[in-house]
DNA sequence: TATTGTTATACTCTATAACTATA
DNA sequence: TATAGTTATAGAGTATAACAATA
């Protein structure tokens, strides 16, 4: 579901951020989708070309766990983008390295991600695009910097075998 | 994970979006969660206090699954904070009544969920505040009004059994 | 025949735990 | 002992399908 799963009496901050963040990922999916990618695979590729970096470090750039990375670059090896390098000063470490054809579909899915970006922002006045980036920038360094702490249980421990 | 699986090179509004949606939703939930409520328990709660509507109905304000919905009522019944009766235009239909304890519970959630948006809006200044609200209701309503295609293929069918 | 709500269950996503190999 | 990466799998969330009651 879009989950707009609050109320809507007023001016719902929940509701427009879900909403609109919802809809412009569901457009960034469908655009990368294109050539082959997901939000995630264009997000590792982009960052280990920049760098020699490894899957560690990959992960926290991009916000993921550990085992979300080793899908995301199983899936870049399977289709040819990045290899896998023990690195020559750690050797439990793996940096990941962009192939040739994964370089060039790093520039494209860099193109797509911009452009998605820029046809939403250009839905809006000048003033109002300024104004939004100038306030979710303030929100996301500010009040809305770091999750609350998760209200549920801890998960339990794995069932004796 | 908080998603901001994309790239962050420039001005980049899924990263803003993603994050500042993520951040609020985990405050909301956390806030919430001190009267026992989730989003939709909420959100179900404060719909159905306004007007005699049936769980279709309901889920389809809240952008649920008619599934999700049952799960939801049921727990609202649990609670003892709503109640299930059979609609008497349509005997197939539930109306979800709310109790007495219910629409007291209602009026304390809405009041934290407010309470929750006013505190995000208040880290901005005046000007920033109503130029975000005015500028992702511009999205909300224009060119990130309805989500994209999924790319993913369809579920498959159940297995044979 | 179509629709409301229910049950059962399948699929996706993400994270925990245990493991291997290094350090 | 601790860390990087891997594997296996648990748990949450959600959606599909089939069904009963009713329209």
């Amino acid at each position: 579901m879009t989950s707009s799963a609050t109320t809507r009496t007023e001016p719902d901050l929940s509701f427009l951020l879900d909403h609109t963040s919802h809809v412009l990922r569901t457009q960034m999916a469908a655009a990368l989708s294109e050539i082959g990618l997901t939000a995630r695979m264009h997000c590792v590729l982009v960052h280990a070309l920049e760098d020699e970096r490894t899957q560690a470090r990959l992960a926290e750039i991009g916000d993921m766990d550990k085992t979300t990375m080793v899908v995301t670059v199983d899936a870049l090896e399977k289709a040819g983008l990045a290899e896998r390098r023990t690195s020559a000063r750690d050797r439990r470490a793996r940096i990941i390295a962009v192939t040739e054809k994964g370089a060039q579909v790093a520039a494209q899915s860099q193109a797509i991600a911009d452009r998605v970006h820029e046809e939403a922002l250009g839905a809006l006045p000048e003033a109002e695009r300024e104004a939004l980036l100038r306030a979710l920038n303030l929100l996301a360094e500010g009040h809305l910097a770091t999750p609350a702490e998760s209200p549920r249980p801890a998960r339990r421990a794995r069932r004796e075998s």
